[in-house]
DNA sequence: TCTTCGACTGTAAGCGCATACATTTATCTG
DNA sequence: CAGATAAATGTATGCGCTTACAGTCGAAGA
């Protein structure tokens, strides 16, 4: 790690000017042949790698896209587990619930997406701090809907485009599943099946909000306040007093704490209740019951946040765009 | 998106110079607490958001690590589908089948790390291009073992710390899962049940090496090549003359492959023929069989990559060090 | 009161590249 | 072969920030 090469090097290695390096770099086919040589030997020679910062910075642009994520909670900083000796310990199963995070998929939508587009992608996660920080580095930036205080949105979005993923209004661009009609199908299902329904709902929130208004449009039930994780819609289902006909759950994360309670209880599903998600994630096709769901296309939400932000940075101009995904009601063992 | 302000707007409006603003935001307490608080409201009523690549450029460090995947192979790229009108499908179940890339947690662990060590991370996946662009963004770059030429290799790595995700050797520095012994372990567990055995291999690489080399030490078996997919696995299995009393598979995805043939061809699991794979997917942990596997901890892989990097630019003189991470094997159904 | 010193703040020089503009060289016309 | 035009290359500036270095100014010491 000498000291890295810069453009005055190759070109002084390669016997012409930085301007021609760089015309080199960027439009080769403006630079003669013999001299392009010339400047890739001596690009191969020095080990020669353009530094983003300063072509971003006279550029002006970064051809970086940022995807905020909220915090991790860290439940991984123990020790790293590494190996000693020569055992290797032999067990019957590991206890690891890896709720496949459903944005994995949304990053990886929108990785491919930015590829296609040639952006870069740079994922953050944290706080207020890790935002602007990340506002600083790139040209358009992805959040999810509530994880970042509209102030700081303001903020950012003076300086570069901002997509939200969920939600709607005028400030912003956004995209976002079709939350509403998709429950609303899936109650309009449930509603033929059950007489009296207890609905799950998640952290407070835009998709929350669609969905239960959705919900609301053909049913009615009970409302239980969750917060989208698993354990949220265990402890929701170990306080139910009584058991309705079927418990809608506002995702699929909360669904699965209940069919985990139920099964403890030696309740069937869906013989003597209901249940249903809302995500599509894998887990709750592989769960037993496998779980009736309404699928939402997360790695096209990433795909179409990406295809907005590159949309807007074309045209500042153009009027601030609601995307919405179509969703899939999906109907398994849960309730069939 | 008026031109976003820049250090010297919020100098001039709070009446300072530009080197008082950029201390404000570096080193707090070097300014005098009502300067600073002028700064601060300059910086909030003009919406400042400090442009990375001008201090990476002027400090000579991005505070970014980089991560390389090997291309998604666009199987994303189609139209996406967008609500139309009020029509929601409902369908009873989704063909999707998610192969839960597995490196989508190791990218969580890096990100949780590299959070944590106060960098961002920059994803990218594609072919050689994407790589030396990535190595122009970025402090550091972690790629898998494999996925990226030699040569290339070496001429980012003179520009950046580089290091591999699996295999080993001086160049570099590395981290890997304690393949061989892992699969020695596994091997000679199948081989107290088995008496032939076929062995099915991945994608020649350093992985795949250990894993064989692994198994050797302990067992003997015919060798069929696969290339770590599902598809390879049940192409594998279709081909198979007669059945052994084990099939171990270099992988989860080519274990499910072969499961999925003995299935359809009505060859019970575990009682007619032992099935085993190696990574702990999730969806080992649900297949029917389940899968008996070696457990690997891929976010942990991502952590101590991280680590390793920031170690090394912490101390670039240090010694490349190879770690191993420990694994484990998970009997379940498929080989109790 | 005159220094001395420390706490603050300002000045100015790059960081490595892209690019408008100027200059040189090659190519073409007739 | 002169003159005109196009192609290739060089010169010079600035992108927005950090940071050595050089002040400035008030308080403490002599």
């Amino acid at each position: 790690m000498a000291k890295a090469p810069t453009v005055y090097d190759v070109a002084e290695y390669a016997g012409v000017s930085i301007a021609t390096v760089s015309r080199v770099l960027r439009s080769p086919d403006t630079v003669k042949a013999a001299t392009r040589e010339r400047v890739l030997d001596a690009v191969r020679f020095l080990g020669y790698v353009p530094s983003a910062n300063a072509r971003g910075l006279a550029a002006r642009r970064t051809n970086v896209i940022g995807l905020f994520f909220p915090g991790h909670d860290d439940h991984h900083s123990g020790a790293i587990p590494f190996a000693e000796g020569d055992h290797i310990e032999v067990g019957t199963d590991d206890t690891e619930d890896d709720e496949n995070l459903y944005y994995d998929e949304v990053l990886r939508g929108a990785e491919a997406e930015a590829a296609r587009h040639g952006f870069a992608l740079m994922v953050a996660s944290g706080d207020g701090d890790v935002v602007s920080d990340l506002a600083g580095r790139v040209d358009g930036l992805a959040v999810l809907a509530g994880t970042v205080s509209d102030e700081l949105l303001a903020h950012v979005g003076r300086r570069i485009p901002v997509v939200i993923l969920g939600g709607r209004d005028d400030e912003f661009d956004h995209v976002s599943a079709n939350n509403g009609p998709g429950m609303r199908e899936l109650a309009r299902h449930v509603a033929t099946k059950a007489a009296t329904i207890a609905y799950v709902a998640g952290a407070e929130g835009p998709d929350d909000a669609e969905r239960w208004a959705g919900f609301s449009e053909v049913a009615t039930a009970a409302l239980h306040r969750g917060d989208f994780t698993r354990r949220s819609g265990q402890r929701i289902a170990s306080e139910m007093r009584e058991l309705p006909d079927a418990i809608v759950c506002a995702n699929d994360q909360m669904a699965l704490g209940v069919l985990d309670v139920l099964e403890r209880l030696g309740i069937r599903v869906p013989e003597d209740v209901l249940v249903t998600g809302f995500d599509g994630i894998a887990a709750g096709r592989h769960s037993r019951p496998t779980l009736t769901t309404v699928h939402q296309p997360m790695a096209e939400l990433g795909r179409a946040a990406v295809q907005v932000i590159t949309a807007r940075l074309d045209d500042p101009e153009r009027q601030k765009q609601s995307l919405t995904l179509a969703v899939r009601v999906v109907l398994r063992e849960s309730c069939p």
